[in-house]
RNA sequence: GGUGCCAUCGCCAAGCGGUAAGGCCGCAGCCUGCAAAGCUGCUAUCCCCGGUUCAAAUCCGGGUGGCACCUCCA
């Protein structure tokens, strides 16, 4: 397994902490509002990669996040006047269920800030008592960046220059413009505070990672030098997020946060990247109205994850027809028992995925195996043994790639309601009738109405069959 | 101002020094009562200029254009 690590900045043979166990932790959303498309990207992107490497024979534990306290979720408290516990959980279910359309499969620990307080704190009391971090007269506490001698290890920022430029906000009581909050006092009594030993306040943002990452992750990894073995985001997030991630870890354990490093690239509407501030966010659940999560999925992998992804429709249409190929070969040889995945098919869809996720070379794989299978189909339909390892071959996808594991006329027929089921089996039999009788303009007349009605059909051997077009 | 990434057929997209994968769209054919589906065939020399090399889309230098990070962000 060959993975891009965005610190050395190239491809690298992936070597786990332990033999044949792989760690990864995922920064997961904060919680005040609705998935966008880019945490869906974010998401597909390290569940292709977990799926990977077990498909490669690991034993994957998988981590990611819940950021639930966050000045954005207090101003949402503020906003609407609900409690904290009511918006968190309710994004949180909203994101779980949404990742569950997209076939993502769920971490293996998810933990939350709001439960990760005493390792946060123990985290914090440790850099301070290691001069690694100074609370203020205000009470927050501030990490010393001077104190780390691996900071800008991740980003490679570290020109001293730069802090004229740097935008970073400039507080009095600082030692390095580059030091950021690693605990926020409180200010008012309407806030959301938590007692420590240094003040009452909340967490920043940064040490959460870190302090969850230690507390459910390094204790199974003992002296080990990493804590886990990848550590995944957004490209947004190398810094200066896991920049500081990395130090505080550092600084406070005596080890390496992570051995590997991945970022994911952005979604991006129009060419631009999609932001709230921009007002050009898609969300999630808009998308998931619209089109079915299994072609969401498609779409959004099927590009590099490394790599942009311009979000549009006309591509999500071409991906779908793309994915309704292996559908249609599914009808022809469904129902019945797998057999053997054929091997070197597994074999090269293996090879590509190892390679950095190469999903392109992966998914033209998959359709020359359909088209193949489509042609020998078509010379001879009952070939038994073809069938079951196209079946099988069809289950292997959807245990390393996530999709093609429906049942074939459902996927076609996803949205069309009972009723509408049966009107259509009518017109199809009145058109039978009218094809038997070879009255076409009949037939062709009540295909017209079924198109009309966005409905398309095909005739085969086997009967006439219908889709949702 | 600093730091990165990217530029391949109409569209999406592989490629990582040895002579351009795959998909969508389009065209032609087979099949079909006609369609649809499926199958077959056809369609690019890789943003520009210079260099290295027997050989470059792939390496180096210089342009041009796009995007991102340096502030909360997947």
């Amino acid at each position: 397994m060959q993975i891009y690590d965005s610190v050395q900045k190239k491809k690298v043979p992936f070597e786990p902490i332990r033999k044949g166990e792989a760690s990864i932790y995922v920064c997961g959303p904060t919680v005040y509002d609705d998935a966008h498309l880019g945490h869906a990207r974010s998401a597909l992107a390290f569940d292709l990669l977990s799926r990977t490497l077990k498909a490669l024979g690991y034993k994957v534990t998988m981590g990611k996040n819940f950021t639930d306290i966050d000045d954005k979720i207090i101003k949402k408290v503020e906003e609407t006047g609900k409690s904290l516990e009511e918006i968190t959980t309710h994004y949180i279910a909203r994101y779980l269920e949404e990742m569950d359309a997209l076939g993502v499969a769920r971490a293996d620990i998810e933990p939350k800030a709001t439960e990760s307080l005493d390792a946060i704190e123990q985290m914090i009391q440790k850099l301070i008592e290691k001069d690694a971090a100074y609370v203020v007269s205000s009470g927050d506490v501030y990490f010393d960046t001077s104190k780390d001698a691996h900071y800008g290890d991740i980003s490679h920022r570290v020109g001293e220059d730069e802090e004229n430029q740097s935008r970073i906000e400039h507080t009095e009581e600082k030692r390095n413009p580059k030091d950021f909050a690693l605990w926020k006092a409180c200010k008012g009594d309407e806030d959301i505070c938590f007692d420590t030993a240094f003040s009452r306040g909340r967490p920043g943002w940064h040490i959460e990672c870190s302090a969850m990452i230690e507390k459910h992750f390094a204790k199974a990894h003992g002296n080990d030098t990493y804590s886990i073995d990848i550590h995944g985001g957004g490209a947004d997030l190398l810094f200066p997020h896991h920049e500081n991630e990395a130090a505080q870890s550092r600084c406070a354990t005596g080890h390496e946060l992570a051995k590997y490093w991945m970022h994911n690239g952005f979604v991006q509407i129009d060419g631009e990247k999609m932001s709230k501030s921009l007002g050009n966010s898609f969300f999630l659940k808009d998308a998931l109205n619209v089109y079915d999560g299994e072609v969401l999925r498609y779409y959004l992998n099927s590009v590099h994850y490394r790599n942009n992804f311009n979000f549009n429709e006309e591509d999500l249409l071409s991906a779908k027809k793309r994915l309704d190929r292996l559908y249609r070969l599914k009808k022809r040889v469904v129902p019945g028992k797998g057999s053997a995945v054929n091997k070197a098919f597994k074999e090269a869809l293996l090879e590509a995925m190892s390679d950095d996720l190469n999903v392109s070379i992966a998914l033209s794989v998959i359709d020359e195996m359909v088209a193949k299978a489509n042609e020998q189909l078509d010379s001879n339909p009952k070939e038994k043994a073809l069938k079951k390892e196209t079946i099988a071959n069809i289950e292997f996808i959807d245990t390393l790639l996530g999709f093609g594991g429906k049942e074939p006329y459902a996927y076609f027929q996803i949205g069309i309601d009972e009723a509408l089921k049966a009107k259509i089996e009518t017109l199809l039999n009145e058109r039978s009738e009218a094809k038997k009788a070879k009255e076409f303009e009949r037939s062709d007349a009540i295909r017209d109405e079924l198109t009309t009605m966005g409905i398309a059909i095909m005739d085969t051997a086997e009967g006439t069959v219908w889709e949702k077009a």
